[in-house]
DNA sequence: TCATCAATTACACGGGCGTATAACAAGATG
DNA sequence: CATCTTGTTATACGCCCGTGTAATTGATGA
């Protein structure tokens, strides 16, 4: 009698660890931490659960590369908003700030998936570094965008401008996120708009009007 | 033989409920949602596991009722800040936002903790709902803070304005309660009230030094 | 002082967890 | 076509989870 396993096919070490990772990265944004279970993420990628000890010597390890998967996708969203080269420096940033403020970055599951991992980056050398390396990041590229729409730029205000600005699209997009219904349509990019203006001295309102007047 | 049992006082209902709340906020603030196991409540509030079924119908009711409890808390914190009725309207909006940028506020363990019921908040109807509440709450206050402040105040910018407030002060919070090292001693509360003073065309700077020298 | 009551402990139950290890088979190599 | 390598499955282990239930015991009132 011959036992039936489970027919399988062997994949390339890549393929596989993406699959995992993104199947944990569903899990806990859907979910929560604890959803993300070695054998439902195992399930979800199509796998056994034994094939996570393969591709990583621990669960937490998984979990370590998905958090670094997950800034690293968020890195090259906020950077692809930008590949419109062609711009003026003020529709530019007004692309930016308005992009981090609506979907798909406005979105329930993402800040989900954020606050899951929040209590590994407080707790994690490895996964707090990562945090700190995107958040800086993002940071360096918003002050980039605020320095070209300056007139007499300082080094010490343009660092003061670039966190506020964070901050108010961080809290922005995490209120908007976490609870959409307390808004109206479109008020949170254009409040949004509004503030970073406001804190910069410039008119971003207009710069983004012009700009979908020229892509509607 | 009489197997000898643990001694044991009984104790008041709201006493006993209070413990095992506390017990659970301080577990999920350090140590994450699966801190927070049923065993590891009753541990720390120095009972036995099976006591928490006798004043919560489940787990799941604790942590309801521990979130609750957290906001409430929350709540309580910022309007006490506002004690001192006897100042003009921008001291009491500097005080106002200062505070809500500076230590206890602002604090790795609450970030944590605020982190740790985002879950629940995205899929547990009551909990959303306590947390609308709260959000609401915190930004009405903000909103009557900014009138006073405001010569012409139109209904719909005052609306604006306070989400906007409120969005710079959430996310500059955020931020500095989870990677405080990135920031200098003190810089995120001069930039939160340069930024809601750029916002609302008001001098909170000026207002808060004068407060600090009043009171030192 | 003693009976009553319920707050509290104690314990068992089924299940899921992360991990370790052995058996198997898919696909490359010759 | 035979052999080898290793990606993959399968299974077991010990532990902890939330819950259900019975036994105990501290406090209260007669």
């Amino acid at each position: 009698m011959t036992t039936d396993r489970r027919p399988y096919k062997r994949a390339a070490e890549d393929v596989r660890r993406d699959a995992l990772i993104a199947a944990a990265l569903e899990l806990i944004a859907e979910g929560g931490p604890k959803a993300a279970t070695v054998r439902a993420i195992a399930d979800k990628a199509g796998v056994t659960a034994g094939l996570i000890r393969h591709y990583f010597t621990s669960k937490e390890d998984l979990v370590r590369e998905s958090y670094r998967r997950m800034m690293d996708r968020m890195t090259a969203d906020n950077a692809s908003v930008l590949e419109d080269t062609a711009q003026d420096p003020l529709t530019r940033l007004a692309t930016f700030v308005a992009a981090s403020l609506m979907p798909p970055v406005v979105d329930a599951t993402r800040v989900g998936l954020w606050a899951g991992f929040m209590h590994g980056v407080q707790h994690d050398p490895d996964m707090r570094q990562v945090h700190i390396q995107t958040y800086l990041g993002y940071r360096d590229l918003l002050q980039s965008l605020i320095a070209d729409v300056q007139t007499a730029p300082e080094a010490k205000s343009l660092r003061a401008m670039a966190i506020a600005c964070n901050g108010v699209i961080d809290g922005l997009w995490m209120e908007a996120s976490a609870v959409p219904e307390v808004f109206d349509d479109g008020e949170i990019p254009a409040i949004g708009l509004r503030a970073v203006g406001a804190i910069l001295g410039v008119d971003l309102v207009t710069a983004n009007q012009a700009r979908l007047k020229d892509k509607p």
